[in-house]
DNA sequence: ATTGACTTTACGGTTTCCCGTAAGATATTT
DNA sequence: AAATATCTTACGGGAAACCGTAAAGTCAAT
């Protein structure tokens, strides 16, 4: 059974939309944060309390607004949370769409439930508490096809350097040099090079600018 | 005085809020609608009766669900509403933060008010609401400085196109033709080569892969 | 029509990128 | 340890991009 909540969403308006929906299902145990600090602190101090909360639902992305803040975003708080309090069951409510995210998010941090900031998600969040209730998980069904794409390449974090290096305006001769000093291997030219038409082949683009603008699409850089 | 709103809103959970910071504020007849369409004919039929809305609560981006819809967005929504009752008052709710989108709207679309989907957005909502109520516009202030940012270039149609097709895997040699099929003067490739140069140089770039995932940054392709 | 200011094109040299082949290095298998 | 496979680097020729200069074209004003 879930009584206790933490809400974990810097746009006020969603908070109060997920409070709501808290109400309607009968769960008055609802706390709200505005910061993923304040988050964990709140499932800290709960859990030392002896009254741990049941559910976290939180955002993706939190938007910097000059308070410092040690945890970014919602991965990072699902990773900490979870250290503190490993049956901690996650929830997590953003609009975020792409593959490479929600992949991680599924299968390394295994949330129990996703619900996409979108047309019906008011009724997808009373959905997805009900079923993470029942202690099953919510996830959406068309992900599988989001993950699923045609010719994909499996970006390695050399590959993410290598390209972050491009979209950052590095000539393509120099970026041996940034290799090298991330200690990156291999980082001789002729390897970028190599590499570079590697992804370049199996992704089906012919030239530099079309891969950086995916790679941005894509949220891998 | 507003007594008559409209909401246009694909997200459930937005619109959720919105109705209740209307009726936080004492405005008991708000319509709420998912698509653009939805709006525009809502709009139409009050004009007609003679009852027509005071204010025009609208998102930018509604997500293609598979139902045709003739009006795609919220910049369309505007410029159809305004056309049928000229002196609709209008709010746009969006998450949008690229400078050129909303240059457009205050400038062309000479929008009433604009809260972003952010930190305090339902407290934003209250008060742009209250000072429309008043016949005065609510822009967030620090949007002078997004607009305004530091070696800005203004991008013409054809710089565009020429980045689009950049973007789209077109070696840069080819482009002349392209822009000659899509009668834009001059085409010649050393006069693209000038522009890119031009556009790089006053935006301090070097590279073309810097300039493309700028411009997706920003909106402009 | 001529001048002058400005835009567009032509052209050539240099640099960078692209891409294949071969040599060298490293890891794996037997 | 030798053989094999795989990965990394070296090198070189050709293509594309970069960049300056000069020529040709365009336009406005007198």
């Amino acid at each position: 059974m879930i009584d206790k909540v933490l809400i974990a969403e810097d746009h006020e308006s969603a908070s109060i939309s997920i409070q709501k929906t808290l109400e309607d299902l009968g769960i008055n145990q609802a706390d709200y944060v505005y910061y993923c600090d304040d988050a964990l602190s709140k499932i800290r101090t709960a859990s030392q309390q002896q009254h741990p909360y049941d559910l976290l639902i939180t955002d993706l992305y939190f938007e910097d607004d000059g308070r410092v803040q040690s945890i970014p975003g919602g991965i990072e708080l699902i990773a900490a949370a979870r250290q503190l309090q490993p049956e901690l069951k996650v929830l997590v409510f953003s609009a975020e769409n792409k593959p490479t995210v929600l992949e991680t998010l599924f299968d390394t941090h295994q949330v129990d439930g996703y619900v996409r900031k979108a047309r019906n998600d008011a009724k997808e969040l009373n959905l997805a508490i009900t079923e993470i209730t029942q202690n099953r998980r919510y996830l959406p069904r068309h992900t599988s096809q989001l993950i699923k794409q045609k010719n994909s390449h499996a970006f390695t974090d050399r590959d993410i350097a290598i390209i972050s290096l491009l979209a950052s305006g590095i000539s393509q001769k120099n970026i041996p040099d940034h290799l090298k000093q991330q200690n990156i291997v291999p980082f001789k030219l002729s390897s970028v090079e190599k590499r570079l038409k590697l992804i370049k082949t199996t992704l089906e683009f012919s030239k530099n600018e079309q891969l950086v603008v995916f790679c941005k699409d894509m949220g891998i850089i």
